[in-house]
DNA sequence: AGCACGCCGACT
DNA sequence: GTCGGCGTGCTC
């Protein structure tokens, strides 16, 4: 039926941004949209006692209410709907992650549009030359050169020019009021024309020549721009992965398509938009946490028109409308930030692959360390898996050498043959790289007297000492405390630190290099904006120094003159409870491994461990992560872990311990007793205290659901959260549902 | 989540 | 006397 035969509906379901799990019916008012009513159009309605701004989601005849309850509408903010890939995506969405429509939809929105703000009718101020302008010696410039000059050039342009043309030319907004004032020109509203991709050639530089093994991965690509194509591009770092994403750009922006590219949150860098800037020609919108509200809505609106070709952003841009979709690429897609860890904990990598398959587009997934999840998928077939092995330097990737912790004695964490090692490096005129994962001066302070250790009084947690400035301080909370002169316990004034952090290790190795510069580089060293690439762009001079820094140094930063690489302590992951921490550490040990020896001289990485005999760390030495990855595959495939299984975790947390320990028991009983019911092949374990149980005055429990099959775990979640929901004591219980949880902390 | 209502404790 | 703590209930 055509929009303007269809009758008015009786009845609008607005999802409204709370946490409410439902739809609230309205009754349509005002006047209808020029295309009619439609889901995806935003309206304002009243909620309660308040104004909120809802997305219509279906238009009917019925309501469960009768519908003289119904409240109208207080207007309608959109003349057209929302983009549909989007709100196709924040549906998915919801569903999928099994949290409110109205929440989802409000964190996918730009700010501006969850405020209200009009969208369609969004125009650019313009200014024409009246009739009296047109006069030939028009009255009332006399005395006023700017305003005649400004009344000149605007009579050069028949149709008039916007306000931002006007103030380039260095003419002033006081300058077009006064010709306004004298009936000169006049001011008008034009809407902004979108729509259509920029014109002109797409590249501004050529694209650079491809080894073999990128040929084949772009011919690969090329093979299936029209389809839903997923790829795995499994290159080692150093294997030009970049360039085949910049070469796959370059053939959808040519195909008059949209690029859409996720990087994680510590990758947008300014060198890394360089790199995509200076290769295209048209523009590259990057979306990060510098802009302001007006220029996202811009970014958001360029990207829904098509204006954009190409756009960039970390894990909050997989929610970016296209209008034209050509790929998606996922850069470092194994990056724990994919995952947002709390409110819609939705995975970023995930929904990319869900968003190719609905636009049947294809999809790169790009790692040197790809997450269990994907290369399972590859292996089994589901994505096209694209290997780079060829570094684009002479060398082999450095080997990691194990250096055995046990009974020796460490300086700043390091033991002396280390030490040796990097007084070697030094001397041969290269720099050096200490990895080390926690910052702060010692992980905690202890009496050596007694045995008493600086613990936080909020958390089950010790408390980092600090010495930039002096403290105390919790990671886990925002708790700090003075250091004390005296144990607390047993009055001796024999307090001593108790391990290394960033900052100790960084004061031994000043005193023991004193001539050599040691950066630190951790958050507390890089608070201040720019600290960071104003430090990394003295590295890269190269000359010869120390760098000492926690993971922020792992992660993609080019350091060419970098030729040892020492980890202080790699056995973090080994022991550790949470079933993916080795994957994630093996991952970090070889990005880490990658920073060395990447332009012309073969690297060293030198791994420090009290476990040197682990079989899956010495295996990671030997063969590297490919092969350590393999071996935990099969491990999880007997554990029944994923990529095996799929899991859910239920969190509760309160101030008061006995309130999640009741709920936890309460809740997890009544769901066995439906899965038992129903038939379900679904495992409830728990509850179970979360790994520190009490965190800031709070604690945290957990039940966790496992399922083979995806659909059995989602109708289990489900009914828990619906057992929830009418559950009165859990209103004193803060929870929520982790679908695929990546940790279990 | 907000936001109101409502019922008890310590203050100008 | 009231200001305000948070338990309880509701939002088309």
């Amino acid at each position: 039926m055509p929009d303007f035969l269809r009758p008015t509906p009786r009845v609008l379901r607005v999802a409204i941004p709370s946490p409410l799990r439902r739809l609230f019916d309205y009754r349509p008012a005002g006047p209808a949209p020029s295309d009619g009513w439609h889901p995806g159009l935003r309206v304002r309605v009243p909620f309660g006692r308040r104004q909120v701004v809802g997305v219509i989601i279906e238009c009917r005849d019925e309501s469960e209410l009768p519908l003289a309850d119904l409240k109208p509408i207080d207007a309608c903010l959109d003349d057209a709907p929302l983009p549909e890939d989007w709100l196709w995506l924040c549906r998915f969405t919801a569903r999928y992650y099994q949290h409110a429509i109205g929440d989802t939809l409000h964190h996918a929105m730009p700010a501006l549009l969850r405020q209200g703000r009009a969208l369609a009718a969004r125009t650019r101020e313009h200014w024409n030359v009246t009739e009296a302008g047109h006069a030939d010696a028009p009255a009332g410039l006399e005395r006023a050169p700017r305003q005649a000059a400004l009344l000149a050039m605007l009579r050069q342009h028949p149709h008039g020019l916007v306000t931002q043309a006007v103030l380039a030319q260095s003419f002033t907004r006081e300058q077009l009021k006064a010709l306004v004032n004298k009936g000169l020109i006049e001011r008008h509203e034009q809407p902004v024309t979108g729509g259509g991709p920029p014109k002109g050639p797409a590249l501004a530089e050529p694209a650079l020549p491809l080894n073999g093994e990128q040929a084949a991965a772009m011919g690969a690509l090329h093979e299936g721009l029209d389809a839903f194509h997923p790829c795995l591009l499994h290159g080692v770092t150093g294997s030009g992965k970049t360039e085949v994403y910049l070469q796959l750009i370059e053939a959808v922006v040519g195909r008059q398509r949209q690029a859409l590219v996720l990087v994680p949150e510590i990758g947008l860098t300014p060198q890394t938009l360089e790199r995509f800037r200076k290769r295209f020609q048209v523009p590259v919108v990057a979306l990060h946490s510098g802009l302001t509200d007006h220029e996202r809505l811009d970014a958001w609106e360029a990207a829904a028109n098509g204006r954009a070709p190409i756009v960039i952003g970390t894990r909050s841009a997989i929610f970016t409308p296209l209008a034209r979709p050509g790929a998606i690429i996922v850069d470092e897609e194994h990056d724990g930030s994919f995952k947002q860890q709390e409110g819609l904990r939705y995975h970023a990598r995930d929904l990319a692959i869900i968003r190719a398959h609905r636009h049947g587009i294809p999809v790169v997934l790009g790692s040197a360390t790809p997450s269990l999840e994907s290369l399972h998928r590859a292996r089994a077939g589901d994505y096209r898996h694209l290997r780079l092995t060829r570094r684009a330097s002479r060398h082999a990737p450095a080997r990691l050498e194990l250096v055995d912790l046990r009974g020796r004695p460490r300086q700043g964490g390091l033991i002396a043959p280390v030490i040796d090692a990097i007084k070697t490096t030094l001397n041969a005129g290269h720099q050096i790289l200490v990895f080390i994962n926690r910052r702060g001066f010692a992980p905690t302070l202890a009496c050596h007297a007694c045995g008493w250790l600086a613990e936080c009084n909020h958390c089950d947690a010790h408390m980092t000492l600090h010495r930039q400035p002096p403290l105390l301080a919790c990671h886990h909370c925002d708790h700090r405390r003075g250091l004390p002169d005296a144990c607390p316990d047993c009055g001796s004034a024999d307090l001593r630190p108790l391990g290394s952090g960033t900052e100790r290790t960084e004061e031994t190795l000043a005193e023991r290099f004193p001539d050599i510069p040691v950066h630190r580089i951790d958050r507390d060293s890089t608070r201040r904006r720019d600290a960071l690439e104003r430090t990394l762009g003295e590295v890269r001079r190269g000359e010869p120094c120390l760098l000492v820094g926690t993971q922020m140094l792992a992660k993609g930063h080019h350091l060419p003159h970098v030729n040892l690489v020492v980890v202080v302590n790699a056995d973090a992951g080994l022991y550790a409870s949470d079933f993916r921490a080795l994957e994630h550490s093996a991952q970090l040990l070889e990005q880490v491994a990658g920073r060395a020896g990447r332009s012309s001289h073969p690297g060293r990485v030198l791994v420090q461990t009290l476990h040197p005999d682990d079989p899956n760390l010495r295996l990671l030495a030997a063969r590297g992560y490919d092969a350590l990855a393999e071996q935990l595959l099969e491990e999880r495939r007997a554990a029944s872990l994923p990529p095996f299984r799929f899991l859910a975790l239920l969190r509760l947390e309160s101030p008061r311990d006995s309130d999640v320990n009741e709920l936890g028991e309460r809740v997890a009983e009544a769901t066995r007793e439906h899965i038992e019911q129903r038939g379900l092949n679904v495992d409830c374990l728990g509850p179970v205290p979360a790994p520190m149980e009490r965190r800031q005055n709070r604690y945290h429990m957990q039940v966790m659901l496992g399922a083979d099959k995806r659909s059995h775990l989602h109708e289990a979640g489900a009914w828990l959260i619906a057992w929830l929901e009418a559950e009165p004591t859990a209103r004193r219980v803060r929870w929520s549902l982790d679908i695929d949880p990546q940790t279990l902390a």
